[in-house]
DNA sequence: ACGATGACGTTAT
DNA sequence: TATAACGCCATCG
C-alpha cells in the first residue's frame, strides 16, 4: 500500500455521512490536483469489506462513476447514497451545490458548511 | 524501462 | 445538452 493510497483513504473517511465530494476535490485535498484519475484507481483498490466510505465519492459531473460494465455496482453505491438521504434528480445526478462536501477548507467568518 | 489502462476533469465542438 | 479530444497521474503487465 503505497502512502499515496493512504492519504487518500485519510481525506476520503473525512467526508461527512448524507455529502459526496469529486475524485477532484479528494485528489486536491492530498496535494495532488490533477491526480483525480489516480484516486479512482486508488478507491478501486479498496477490498469489499472496507470502512472506508468510498461511495461518498462520484464525479464532477454529480454522477456515480462505477464502469458501465457492472450495472450492479452502480446500483449498489447509489442505495448506499440514498440512504444517507442523498437524492437523484431524474437525470441520475447529485446536486453538488446541495450535498457536495469541498473538503476540510474553515474559511474565518462564515462556516453554514462541513 | 515503457506503453497501456482507467471509479477523472476541462475544454472545444 | 451530448460527444469527442486532450491532458494528467499512479499502477500494471
Amino acid at each position: 500500500m503505497s502512502a499515496f493510497y493512504e492519504e487518500i483513504y485519510r481525506a476520503v473517511r473525512a467526508i461527512p455521512p448524507g455529502r459526496v465530494t469529486t475524485y477532484g476535490t479528494i485528489a486536491a485535498m492530498v496535494g495532488r490536483p490533477m491526480a483525480a484519475r489516480a484516486v479512482g484507481y486508488a478507491l478501486r483498490a479498496l477490498p469489499e469489506g472496507s470502512d472506508v466510505p468510498w461511495h461518498r465519492v462520484i464525479n464532477a459531473q454529480g454522477r456515480i462513476s462505477l464502469t458501465a460494465r457492472h450495472p450492479h455496482e452502480t446500483d449498489f453505491q447509489r442505495h448506499r447514497l440514498e440512504r444517507e438521504g442523498i437524492v437523484f434528480d431524474v437525470e441520475d445526478r447529485v446536486d453538488l451545490h446541495t450535498y457536495g462536501w469541498a473538503g476540510r477548507l474553515p474559511d474565518p467568518g462564515a462556516s453554514p458548511r462541513d
